[in-house]
DNA sequence: TCGACAATGTGATAACTCTCACAGGATCGT
DNA sequence: ACGATCCTGTGAGAGTTATCACATTGTCGA
């Protein structure tokens, strides 16, 4: 894998992503060989957009052919960096934190779901249908340390987002994906996503008031 | 509101949405007055973006002084249309279905959840805590067409979202948010957006991977 | 009333991202 | 063995988005 060290476009990565999905989608279909203009068909992106996006990564095709969509897939998955196992935990086992931890998904993106932790004393001690055990939010930096959590996901209300991510950011995390509806400061060390889904509903009522217009 | 009819980032519309949520907590911390350089500290965006960003749709500050923190709240809130009460509908009453139907916040965005579907037997029947019936998804159609439901959300598993997507369109609605890991493919006339929280995920596991290098 | 000050609003500029068009290189049939 | 064909990889250019610097305008105190 040739990473060329220019800097590559966030918009890239998040395509990568769905370019895995199409592929193991076109792949189920027996596909073995699949063009840019096929895949771009696929998953609504053009074929000039997905060549330069692969090729901020090296050459992964044939000319003349196209791509083995396997193997691609496979090329993709590196690139992102999925064939990890990073440990992983969720705080915050409502129903979010419950979506999150059923995602059949959840291991093949490369994580490993080895902690939870919740305040609610209803919850603390039930057992997930992964094997793990629910602990009470005042274990978090102790569990971090000792386990070698590595990414720490927040699926807690905002009031609370904040005080967890520095609870995890204590107990030395790596990596934070912050669901709450408020973005949580970290240091800069960290690396840190906050995903906003109420933006996504915003957005959605804005482009319908627009088409009304 | 002046609109002005130039194309607007859709980065401005996703950032406005966290706008409000910082000039909510800043309003509760009793600043009745916002600079955008308070602002941009609170929601971590630079103050001449946050000015850009307004001054799309009009001048909401006083010069010297800065936003009023209550009326800016309300200035976005109109701009998204967030004052709105879609009739909408959730398809697909698992984990993250729940998740959404529970979020206090869902009426705060301008929607109003008046049905929602699944194809599990146990679950068809069963009352929501608002009050909503869960109906069997091939009364799909049919309710929205009676109901005149506008928005349709789509939480079922990634193999029946095409299907989902068909049947609401089918029905009349005017506007898809899609949250099933697979892009749907709808009229152009329909308002869609593919949310993809997997992507998220390796989105940070990209990130992760980027740092040990 | 006037001047010092503060923070907005915005044109100009820089940075970034996407699109286009085509050269490069592999395959296939004759 | 060679030409026709096909699809990738990529530089150049167009288009979009963010940043900067400052002119503009309202406030407040003397």
């Amino acid at each position: 894998m040739k990473t060329k060290e220019s800097k590559i476009p966030e918009a890239t990565i998040k395509r990568l992503s769905t370019y895995i999905n199409c592929l193991e989608r076109l792949g189920a279909e027996n596909n073995q060989v699949t063009s840019s203009e096929m895949l771009g068909e696929s998953c609504q992106v053009s074929p000039a957009q997905i060549r330069k996006d692969l090729s901020y990564f090296g050459e992964f095709g044939v000319r003349g052919v196209g791509y083995d969509t396997k193997k691609l897939e496979g090329e993709i998955k590196d690139i992102l960096g999925l064939n990890h196992n990073w440990p992983t935990t969720v705080v915050g086992v409502g129903k979010l934190g419950q979506a999150l931890l059923n995602f059949a998904f959840f291991r093949k993106h490369g994580f490993r779901i080895i902690a939870a932790f919740d305040s609610d004393e209803n919850k603390i001690g039930n057992e997930l249908s992964n094997g793990v055990t629910i602990l009470p939010t005042t274990e978090i930096e102790k569990t971090v340390k000792n386990e070698k959590i590595i990414i720490g996901i927040i699926t807690t209300p905002a009031d609370f987002a904040q005080e967890v991510a520095d609870k995890l950011v204590a107990g030395g995390i790596k990596g934070l994906l912050n669901f709450a509806p408020i973005k949580v400061k970290v240091p800069e060390t960290i690396t840190l996503r906050n995903v906003s889904i109420t933006s996504e509903l915003d957005n959605l009522a804005y482009l319908l008031t627009q088409k009304k217009r």
